[in-house]
RNA sequence: GCCACCCUAGCUCAGCUGGUAGAGCAACUGAUUCGUAAUCAGUAGGUCGUCGGUUCAAAUCCGAUGGGUGGCUCCA
């Protein structure tokens, strides 16, 4: 039998029979590193671990530690899922696709008949159990596409048979386990036996192929570890960031609600979370005016002649709210741009004005569909940080550099970690290749520049310009955009923007529209999540509660509270007839920073004994040192 | 918008296969004056999201509608 010779990456060599496995080489090495190993790559191509090797090769073992190893383990545990609810219902229902994602995997099945609920999940799960048990081996087999064709087609698998035409390769590789069979490029686990730990955590539905003309299927999530242990903990931090959703939090701490006698997707702040609100504004206002930015305000609603000129109301008609008056249209603003385009236009530019930035928080309702609104972070009404840049095309490098810098500081300031996506020029777009070059140069080079790695989404821009988003995490991990940065070709055009130049002659400035926090109403959800509820003292709605031991401080109590709001200091009271510990749990729940103590002592000396939210005591000090101390704190952010 | 599920007192929730509702916390009243995460006792509070249907009888079954949740599509 002719001889392989198998490259290692450790830079070793070894020579085996021809036809050996990945697994026989792991074996060779070491036990342990046989059973960790769930897959090879096979000169740089993924292969089931008991693919025979015929000619020389470079291996590289896979094991459940590296990412693609745990990815084939959640691929296989997604067959198993399959496998159970194949065995469970037979023909009633038809399988379709399950990959491995974050954590875990999905399946997606179809049925006319059956419905799958929460209540099932312990059934299949004990079936997958089963099946684990029995320690079947998984195999794969190639086979010609008429073939496959035609034995998914007598297993009343039609979507597979659809998956099959349309697969580019011949032949077709399939995977059998038991009496289940899938089609599937693999790799896979040599066994059932391997899988370990697994959780069924919800169903939805999802359409076939992501296309919403096509069948509803029905999507299994679960979540797979290679250890019970691990899974316990990942349950375990799901379950923390639940605890942590905004809008659980937003009413334990009576931030906002939402009215279903007002609408759905419009947010009703109360006094706490519009303080809060109001104080990211004022923030913003500063930070704009430090900036160069000129605050700008514009109408709610303007004439529906005008979102014509604009091209809104072609484009983007179904997502706004009209009315009419006196048999004039209007329509209420879903972007703010058209105030700020006609406030560049009431006298003209000379080259000498820009750049020109128009800041304003804008507040903007657009009709989403139902179905996609949450809590906080997709409503139909929010209010955006929102401003147009308008500069001449040598100026568009240095503003966006400066818009960078800018999401940096701000979201350096909250202690975000974000990530970038820059997208280029769609098919479907307008404006000149020369346009297009000039400002995606300028977005890549202001990205290269910052040194932040960035991902690039190749000709998913607008079609009136490319773009860069920033995107934030939520507690469960979902990504929500939050800064993006556009260049926009379309609306100086539209509204015939223009400014002298040097030379006298009229020229078309650039447009840059772009966000910094996005939508206030987006981030403050994510804000309350980053920050479980503990905002940093500078944004707490209330600061400091005034708690007093006995009625006896009462006077005294009502007086630090006085003064200290006299101070300007964000302060309420708590003078109750409760015990201290009752109060200073409330004050805890409501996430409260600071909690001032007030008996006897105090009383006699003049001062207050703040406590911190930690539970750390601080010294006993007047309140007018207090007042200090917490402007101080909350200078620190700049 | 699509699929599934959910909507009971201010909040969190219980109420099996239909016989017109229950707890804890909060609220209110009284007692307690008690120094770092819940003092005790009592009182009151709901046409079970809304509208319609089936039934002798509906919180419970059916339909429509509003709102929410998990996804998908969308949006960015």
């Amino acid at each position: 039998m002719a001889v392989v010779k198998i490259s290692l990456p450790d830079g070793s060599s070894r020579e085996y029979p021809g036809g050996s496995t990945p697994l026989d080489v792991a074996r060779s090495i070491g036990e342990r590193l046989a059973r960790q190993s769930v897959a090879a790559s096979l000169n740089g191509r993924l292969v089931d671990i008991q693919t025979p090797i015929e000619k020389d090769a470079r291996l590289e073992l896979v094991t459940l530690s590296s990412a693609e190893g745990l990815e084939v383990y959640r691929h296989s545990t997604a067959h198993l899922m399959a496998h159970a609810v194949k065995s469970l219902y037979g023909r009633d229902v038809q399988v379709t696709i399950g990959p491995a994602i974050e954590n875990g995997f999905y399946y997606d099945f179809f049925s006319d008949n059956h419905i799958f609920t929460p209540e099932e999940f312990e059934i299949i799960e004990q079936k997958m159990a089963d099946l684990v048990k029995a320690d079947l081996p998984i195999t794969r087999e190639v086979v010609p596409r008429d073939e496959a064709i035609r034995m998914f087609r007598e297993m009343g698998e039609k979507f597979k048979v659809e998956l099959i035409e349309d697969l580019p390769d011949e032949p077709i590789s399939i995977y059998r386990q038991g009496d289940f069979v899938d089609l599937c490029r693999g790799p896979h686990l040599s066994s059932t036996g391997y899988i370990k730990a697994f959780k069924l955590t919800s169903v939805a539905g999802a359409y076939w192929r992501g296309d919403e003309s096509r069948p509803m299927l029905q999507r299994i999530y679960a979540t797979a570890f290679p250890d019970a242990k691990e899974l316990r903990n990942h349950l375990r931090k799901i379950e923390e960031a639940r605890k942590r959703d905004h809008r659980k939090l937003g009413k334990e701490l009576d931030l906002f609600s939402f009215s279903e006698e007002a609408g759905a997707g419009l947010v009703i702040w109360h006094p706490k979370g519009a303080l809060l609100r109001t104080l990211l504004e004022d923030f913003e206002r500063r930070e704009h005016l430090r900036r160069g930015y000129d605050i700008v305000m514009g109408p709610q609603l303007l004439r529906t002649d005008l979102w014509k000129t604009s091209g809104h109301y072609e484009n983007y008609r179904d997502n706004m709210y009209f009315t009419e008056v006196e048999g004039q249209s209007y329509g209420i603003k879903p972007m703010n741009c058209l105030a700020h385009m006609l406030i560049y236009k009431s006298r003209i530019r000379s080259y000498r004005d820009l750049p020109l930035r128009y800041f304003e928080l804008g507040t903007v309702h657009r009709h989403e569909k139902s179905g996609v609104l949450h809590g906080l972070l997709r409503v139909r009404g929010f209010t955006q940080d929102d401003a147009h840049i308008l500069c001449t095309p040598e100026q568009l490098d240095g503003e966006i550099k400066g818009v960078l810098e800018f999401v940096r500081d701000v979201m350096g300031i909250f202690g975000f970690e974000y990530e970038l996506e820059i997208s280029t020029r769609p098919e479907k777009s307008i404006g000149t290749e020369e346009d297009w070059e000039r400002a995606t140069s300028a977005l890549m080079s202001a990205l290269r520049d910052s040194g932040l790695p960035y991902e690039i989404n190749e000709g998913d821009g607008a079609f009136y310009g490319p773009k860069i988003d920033i995107k934030l995490k939520d507690a469960l991990d979902r990504k929500w955009q939050c800064a993006t940065i556009q260049c926009d070709f379309t609306l100086p055009e539209r509204f015939d923007l223009t400014y002298v130049g040097k030379n006298g002659e009229k020229q078309r400035p650039v447009m840059v529209h772009r966000v910094i926090l996005g939508a206030i109403e987006r981030f403050i959800g994510v804000l309350i999540e980053h920050f479980a509820g503990n905002f940093p003292l500078w944004i707490s709605p209330v600061q400091a509660t005034v708690l007093n031991v006995t009625d006896q401080q009462a006077e005294y109590a009502e007086e630090v509270y006085r003064f200290l709001r006299n101070e300007g200091i964000r302060v309420q009271k708590d003078l109750r007839n409760e015990k201290l510990g009752f109060k200073i749990r409330e004050a805890q729940m409501e996430k409260v920073p600071y909690m001032l103590v007030i008996g006897d002592r105090e009383k006699e000396n003049g001062t207050i004994t703040p406590r911190y939210r930690s539970g750390k005591n601080l010294d006993s000090m007047t309140p007018a040192e207090f007042a200090r101390v917490v402007r101080d704190e909350c200078r620190q952010y700049h």
